[in-house]
DNA sequence: ATCCCCAAGCTTTTT
DNA sequence: GCTTGGGGAT
């Protein structure tokens, strides 16, 4: 241990600023009104907010009733150390020795959400034993409903299931009307408002029947538990305190939860940055966070952060000059003492490959002068940006692990066995059932359908399965099966068992479903050791469903939590993490902004602030790499192809004195060909050079 | 009723 | 390139 004092345990409140202290001491009179933080990419938004949650706890807060709500899990568990290291030393007490006290009530909304309906469950008239299922279950039950109405005939041209999840969930979410989402968010759907609607009500009706919930319901089914007003003050009195992370990317129904907890925003605190708001896809809207002060009788605290501890200024510049040209945001100007004449770069490659191999290069050039893998990350609009950088990764035995865009839980083999332990747990659940009866031989869906009917139909559904009496065909396989299943719904199993029984019944059918068994037995056991660390199934189903693990490796196998490897994430699950060396790919028209999102004015603004996002994660360098050919999906017709690429319209001319522009002969494009070594000579001399 | 094969359509970001 | 729906063989 070193005796060099830690600056936050000499005088916690030392390494504030002005601005920050004053977000942190607000409120100390009783009657303080609520408090508005409007924190700049890299403000120390965080650290201000472990504070503010440190000093309340200092002053006499009861931890258990301090709700803190943030995007992310992992965001929440980045708080709570910090405000438990805050606090050791606010309350001098000496590390190693008594804990200090836990917050009780830190989430994402949908966690929060999922913990109090668990709770009041029997005072609202669901389930206790409710299952939530994930956007590709919500997907699946919303088709399920879609077939039945009969609007899944191929000639019909009915939107397909995700669209009308997605038109249903903005719907819940941004608190409106049906023909008003569809005239503006899905203009082409318009026509179907009719069908949908009832599809609509078919959907709703199956959850309730079924006792399932979508991540939706838990936002909407809170917020009407609190429209019943005795429900409402015993659920705000909880909480004396309520602190929201991110408030610039929650949308209408939080915002509405919010305010029927704390009407009169008394002890309520929100943290944000209007030039950050990067979720509008999910009914996220900036109209939060912009009308927050006015709501209240008493108006909001605003208190602006505008000093930057991450970036140098010649990023901090570029960045500013990309985000000036949105129209409506708190005016706020980042600055930062700390100096450097490495401006950030523009650096234009041949195509993907060459992309790829730049910035292979570029990281090991960095981390021979340095920079350790994991102070470095590449960041790109869509996950499928990365596919070439992780082949040359590979190639090249960098190794790296990818945040955003994973599909663990979506892996066929994966559902089975969680479909499996849902059933067992919730036996209306007709989706679990669904799938899991048809992993059996022989069994397809018309008798899947009918087990599930006569559950449904009996009172008791666990025995109407066990008096099941399948086609002789499947009657050698139903057995084990069955005995399995009626064991999984065992209370007394203790957990994690349930999950080694359903996988000593599954694994053996591996073979018989999957042309690819190891590979899938390999998640399966990498499942096993997940499930270790959970207290229980349903907090295991719970939090799996709500927090799927965020991260996959580059390298088969485990990876090794102390080994060296670098990022790849998509901007959006960049977002509140920084690197000393950032890679933007793709800053291309078409990625950055999407031509998914060129819609109409708003969505281009959001993709701007995307790549603010994106270029304030870096500390030290900046790279904005822009291929001159890249590769574009199938979009309508004529197939995949490739396009000639024009640098990114939020970078025009007028900004470009602000970047080196590389490389600096034209005409070559860096990176363009794998047998030009030598200019990798070159180029690793001159970033040598940079750190000299 | 199941299962296997073919054809057709669509492809962002995530709790 | 990957899922979904339809048709035919078993």
């Amino acid at each position: 241990m070193s005796h060099a004092p830690d600056p936050v345990a000499r005088d916690p409140w030392a390494e504030l600023n002005p601005q920050q202290r004053e977000a942190v001491a607000y409120g100390a009179a009783p009657d303080a009104g609520p408090l508005l933080v409007i924190a700049g990419a890299g403000s120390g938004k965080t650290s201000t907010l472990a504070h503010r949650v440190a000093r309340l706890i200092a002053d006499g807060a009861d931890p258990n009733r301090i709700l803190l709500l943030t995007f992310s899990r992992r965001a929440a568990a980045e708080m709570e150390r910090r405000v438990g290291r805050v606090l050791q030393a606010v309350l001098g007490m000496r590390p190693g020795g008594a804990q200090p006290p836990a917050l009780q009530w830190a989430g994402t909304f949908h966690a929060v959400g999922a913990r109090l309906l668990r709770e009041y469950a029997p005072r609202i008239g669901l389930s206790e034993s409710f299952t939530i299922h994930d956007r590709g279950d919500a997907e699946d039950l919303m088709g399920l409903a879609r077939h039945e109405l009969g609007y899944s005939g191929a000639k019909s041209r009915f939107p397909l299931k995700g669209t009308c999840l997605s038109i249903y969930s903005r719907a819940v979410n941004a608190q409106e009307p049906l023909d008003r989402v569809l005239a503006r968010h899905f203009p082409w759907c318009a026509q179907w408002e009719a069908q949908l609607k009832a599809l609509f009500g078919a959907y709703v009706a199956a959850k309730q029947d079924q006792h399932v919930l979508d991540y939706d319901d838990l936002l909407l089914y809170w917020a009407e538990m609190m429209k019943e007003p005795a429900v409402a003050e015993e659920v705000g009195g909880v909480f004396e305190h309520v602190l929201v992370d991110e408030y610039q990317d929650t949308n209408r129904l939080q915002a509405a939860i919010l305010l029927a907890m704390k009407p009169d925003g008394r002890g309520l605190t929100v943290v944000g940055d209007d030039a950050q708001s990067i979720y509008s896809f999910r009914a996220a809207t900036v109209r939060n966070i912009l009308d927050f002060p006015g709501q209240f009788a008493r108006p909001a605290q605003v208190v602006t952060l505008e000093r930057n501890y991450r970036s140098t200024q010649p990023i901090l510049d570029a960045s500013n000059a990309v985000i000036a040209e949105s129209p409506e945001r708190y005016a706020k100007q980042l600055w930062t003492d700390r100096a450097s004449s490495q401006k950030p770069e523009l650096v234009y490659v041949s195509d993907e490959s060459g992309q790829a191999r730049w910035v292979a290069d570029q990281v090991l050039a960095r981390r021979e002068a340095g920079v350790r893998l994991i102070s470095q990350a590449a960041l790109f609009r869509s996950a499928s940006h990365s596919a070439a950088l992780e082949l040359e990764l590979t190639r090249r035995n960098i190794p790296y692990v990818k945040f955003g865009g994973l599909k663990f839980l979506e892996a066929a083999h994966i559902k089975d066995v969680l479909s499996l332990l849902r059933w067992a747990r919730n036996p209306l659940g007709r989706l679990a059932g669904f799938r899991a009866v048809q992993l059996l031989p022989g069994v397809g869906p018309a008798t899947a359908a009918r087990v599930l009917d006569a559950m449904a139909a009996a009172d008791l559904p666990r025995q109407a399965l066990q008096a099941f009496k399948p086609g002789a065909a499947v009657a050698a396989d139903w057995q084990p099966f069955l005995e399995t299943v009626l064991a999984l719904g065992d209370p007394a199993l203790a957990w994690p068992a349930d999950l080694d029984l359903a996988l000593r019944w599954y694994l053996p059918q591996l073979p018989r479903l999957y042309d690819d068994p190891v590979v899938r037995q390999a998640d399966l056991d990498q499942l096993a050791r997940i499930a270790g660390t959970y207290a229980s199934r349903e907090q295991f189903l719970t939090e799996l469903t709500l927090d799927p693990p965020d991260a996959t490796s580059g390298q088969s196998g485990a990876p090794l939590l102390d080994e060296d490897y670098m990022i790849l994430s998509t901007i959006h699950s960049a977002k509140g993490q920084e690197w000393r060396a950032v890679y933007v790919l793709n800053v291309v028209d078409g990625c950055i902004p999407s031509d998914m999102s060129t819609g109409d004015a708003d969505e281009i603004e959001e993709e701007r602030r995307l790549l603010y996002v994106a270029m304030t994660r870096a500390r030290e360098r900046l790279q904005l790499v822009v291929p001159q050919r890249f590769y574009v999906h199938q979009q309508s017709g004529l197939g995949d192809r490739h396009v000639y690429g024009t640098r990114s319209r939020f970078v025009p001319d007028a900004l470009l004195p602000l970047f080196e522009v590389l490389p600096k002969s034209r005409g070559q494009a860096a990176g363009a060909a794998p047998v030009r070594e030598g200019s990798r000579i070159d180029i690793a001399g001159r970033l040598r050079g940079a750190w000299s």
